[in-house]
DNA sequence: ACTGGCACTCTGATTATGAGAGTGCTAAGA
DNA sequence: TCTTAGCACTCTCATAATCAGAGTGCCAGT
């Protein structure tokens, strides 16, 4: 059964309270606060139907009512339509606009999650792209010593990634460039996945056919970008903020405080859990147990993606309490996933302005 | 007025008992423990003298003694004297050979740095070599877009540092691969220092002699070396195992605890602290308020350098509580800044030999 | 110089108490 | 039928009270 309005307005009420104070609500304080023209008693009546569906619970017998689960997912779903409930979420949505253009896509990045976390006093995460989808821009190969060689990978978004690895023979620097020259003149412009099908194609056709120089080429590329992914880690990680964990009444209690923590530590947990909900568009919102390890630490997470073009590279978000300022976090997450994709496409344009009048 | 022999087997008991349990330390639990041949009173008499010296304080005035910082640091001082109070330190000795060679030295320091952590299981530091005291192997320049260039400089100990510019002229890839051929011809194997110094040579010789490549050459390199520090920041800092401190009695106040890790997300505040330190040799431990950043935190840093040759490199450390195991906690970070030493130096071996068959 | 004994002090845990907040229920009113 | 006022009930949280335990300092005796 849909809820009528009146419930609706209480329990976003509720929900609404509870996120500021973080003491359960009471009957009488909603009809203090939001003069609804109604008695305590009939509140309570209401609430008491609110619980019984499952979007409130009571933290013991004869305390007021917190949200559950539901409760806060409900709350999320109808967020934009009481405008009155919201009126204070102007104050961040201008801040995205403070990031600005960076040398490379990984400083960009760094400057976002720094920003989200002091704007919004949470834990920010950010991803950057994966390697594998973007277009590689250029190669160039280091001599490291005797058949140790690094590769230096730039997309044209700007992400840079080293690669090390042995090769059989010795290849002197003046070898080395040679081959990045032929590689990049062969290679530049497309994504990994374009690479290794015209690298299929071109070592069937080259297999007897014996080139120096071309088979040196192919062997490198295949070790840069065939090869496991380039550095090792193919998604890096960039997060800020978890200190302001602490202020929050919601992790007060020590075991919960120093799980959260050493998962931080484990970034790669954190990495999956970003990366499975790549795909989707705008932001997105995912409350406690509805994911299991949100669930275990009584987070929230709010995340929206960036790109280029159409395609998606990586992850912009905000880890919480499961009592998070939703009705600001959200706008925060979307206008700075927003600036962020403006920023790269900008300076996208400048790269091919440039290319053209090289 | 120096220690007798007895007061300071008695410090040192009190001293050892306290870091272990982290209870207060009463006379009766020392003659239990260390069966000395002598009543509780007796040893009271002693503590009451310490405590009048400014070795032990009474947290309250009917409970055992706890080290004053001055406690601590007697008993760092005189730590290997009476074998019987560290029998347990070997237990950790070995973890540093655990160690082994990697790609580049980033990838060593992160290593160790979890290792640190993971064994001692306080906040590991560990500090990457200041680049501009390095020397240089090699430079590659790559064109990102027109008129901007990133330099990639590989150190000899396998550090490497990314640095942006913008150039006054377009130049190609083909143009910065000369360019760095000639200067690597010129400056491989130098430091920053040395760089400079030729550098300046140089520039007052061509002065008038027009030579396009060279000035060019030149220009980047002052470019690269001089103007700032390559990348931003010159040291970088490898961080684990805050979570630990989660776990320690000593920072059960909110308010340390919060004070503590904001700081560690500040890492300029880290870095800053452990340069300080640098050059003296071996390990050195700095207790409390020694250092004011200690002392704010309740915390004690134990350090060593990492080198090769006699240069020093960069920083080994652990930060604790000022109630931390120096007696497990010194052998590790000594036997740690050892065994880095002597991966880096076979490394430089290897690259040796290699140059040679080249 | 050391020790046993004793009075004294302070903490920390446990228990008791009471105000406050909130509920559910019932019965009366619109 | 929906709403409301009133009331008894429950539970928490803060404060106070009590008490065992641990430790000290000091004194007198060995």
């Amino acid at each position: 059964m849909p809820l009528d309005d009146r419930s609706t307005y209480v329990l976003k009420a509720i929900v609404f309270s509870y996120i500021k104070t973080a003491f359960p609500v009471g009957s009488q304080s909603i009809t203090r606060s939001f003069d609804m023209g109604v008695s305590p008693a009939t509140i309570r009546n209401i609430m008491a139907d609110l619980e019984a569906q499952g979007f409130l619970m009571q933290p013991h017998p004869s305390a007021g009512r917190i949200p559950t689960e539901k409760g806060y997912r409900f709350y999320v779903d109808h967020l934009f339509q009481h405008a009155g409930l919201l009126n204070d979420r102007d104050e961040m949505l201008g801040q995205a606009e403070h990031l600005v253009q960076r040398e490379t896509i990984q400083a960009l990045l760094q400057d976002t999650s720094k920003l989200l976390s002091g704007v919004s006093q949470y834990l920010a995460v950010v991803t950057a792209p994966k390697f594998s989808s973007t277009r590689i821009k250029q190669v160039e190969f280091v001599r490291l010593r005797k058949s140790s060689v690094m590769a230096v990978c730039i997309s044209q978004d700007g992400f840079i990634q080293n690669k090390f690895f042995e090769v059989p023979e010795d290849l002197s620097q003046k070898d080395l460039n040679k081959i990045a020259d032929t590689l990049n003149g062969l290679y530049s412009g497309l994504t990994l996945q374009e690479i290794r099908q015209k690298l299929l194609k071109q070592m069937q056709k080259m297999k007897d056919l014996y080139d120096h120089l071309l088979h040196e080429v192919l062997e490198l590329t295949r070790r840069t970008f065939i090869d496991g992914s380039p550095g090792g880690v193919d998604a890096e990680l960039y997060m800020d903020g978890a200190s302001h964990m602490l202020d929050l009444p919601d992790f007060a209690d020590f075991r919960v405080m120093k799980g959260l923590l050493s998962a931080f530590e484990e970034k790669e947990v954190i990495v999956q859990l970003l990366d499975k909900y790549i795909g989707t568009e705008g932001v997105q919102v995912y409350i406690g147990s509805e994911n299991p390890f949100l669930g275990d630490h009584h987070c929230s997470l709010v995340v929206s993606h960036y790109k280029r073009g159409d395609q998606i590279l990586g992850t912009v978000g905000i880890l919480g309490p499961t009592r998070m300022e939703y009705s600001k976090i959200i706008p925060l997450v979307d206008s700075t996933a927003k600036k962020v994709s403006r920023l790269l496409e900008e300076s996208s344009m400048e790269e091919k302005s440039s290319l053209g009048e090289n």
